[in-house]
DNA sequence: GACCAGGTCCTTG
DNA sequence: CAAGGACATGGT
């Protein structure tokens, strides 16, 4: 029913750590620029809860640089390194988590809003939280379902069989349609009066 | 040059 | 609670 014309889409193949710094990094920002400063990370061993929690912040604002808000991110990142780090270890032991204590924790980290939350639970820690994002909602506007992300979030999860992978697809398909033609035309062809209103 | 981008936090009314 | 502003670089 839903777009195939996309095809499978590969978003976040990265491990969790990355997928947690792109989540971070992509906040109001275009992916191309976070996929630039993920490049400078790794050019300079940074690419990792353990490394960014230990470097000098200096070092992490200059390789973010391209994506924007640098400092705030820089922020940011540091903030989850340092509660990842000190909470669980790593990577391994916080995987092992159940996923409500996962998101009520990294939901406590200054930075990390609900979003950025369900980005890292559904496609860092491949658990079933639907990723509401400004796509989405402006997608659902069109159809004609408006409500504020959190009742999206329910209503998606509701609808759609508990399954990470589906829930990974589907977000990504939205965002791909989403581009195409209610960003591209500016919605002005919409005729749903509050968009052009 | 104007406008916008896969948010989040803080401040006001 | 709702609305407005700050954060900043890079592409059209």
């Amino acid at each position: 029913m839903l777009k195939r014309k996309y095809g499978r889409i590969e978003w976040w193949r990265g491990n969790a750590d990355e997928v947690m710094i792109g989540a971070i990094l992509t906040q109001q920002t275009r992916w191309e620029n976070v996929e630039k400063a993920i490049h400078q990370l790794r050019q300079n061993g940074l690419c990792s809860m353990a490394a960014i929690n230990t470097t000098e912040r200096n070092n992490l604002e200059k390789a973010i640089m391209s994506t924007g808000f640098y400092r705030i991110k820089a922020a940011r990142l540091k903030s989850l390194a340092s509660h990842v780090i000190g909470e669980y270890g790593g990577i391994e032991r916080m995987a092992q988590q159940p996923t409500v204590h996962l998101r009520e924790n990294i939901l406590g980290v200054h930075g990390v809003g609900e979003e950025t939350a369900d980005s890292i639970l559904c496609y860092g820690f491949s658990r079933p939280c639907f990723v509401i994002d400004a796509y989405t909602e402006r997608i659902c506007r069109c159809v004609g379902i408006i409500t504020k992300r959190p009742v999206l979030k329910k209503l998606f999860e509701q609808v759609l069989p508990r399954d990470t992978a589906v829930y990974q697809q589907v977000h990504a398909h939205i965002v791909e349609y989403a581009k195409e033609y209610c960003v591209k035309k500016r919605c002005t062809e919409c005729t749903i009066p509050t968009l052009n209103g």
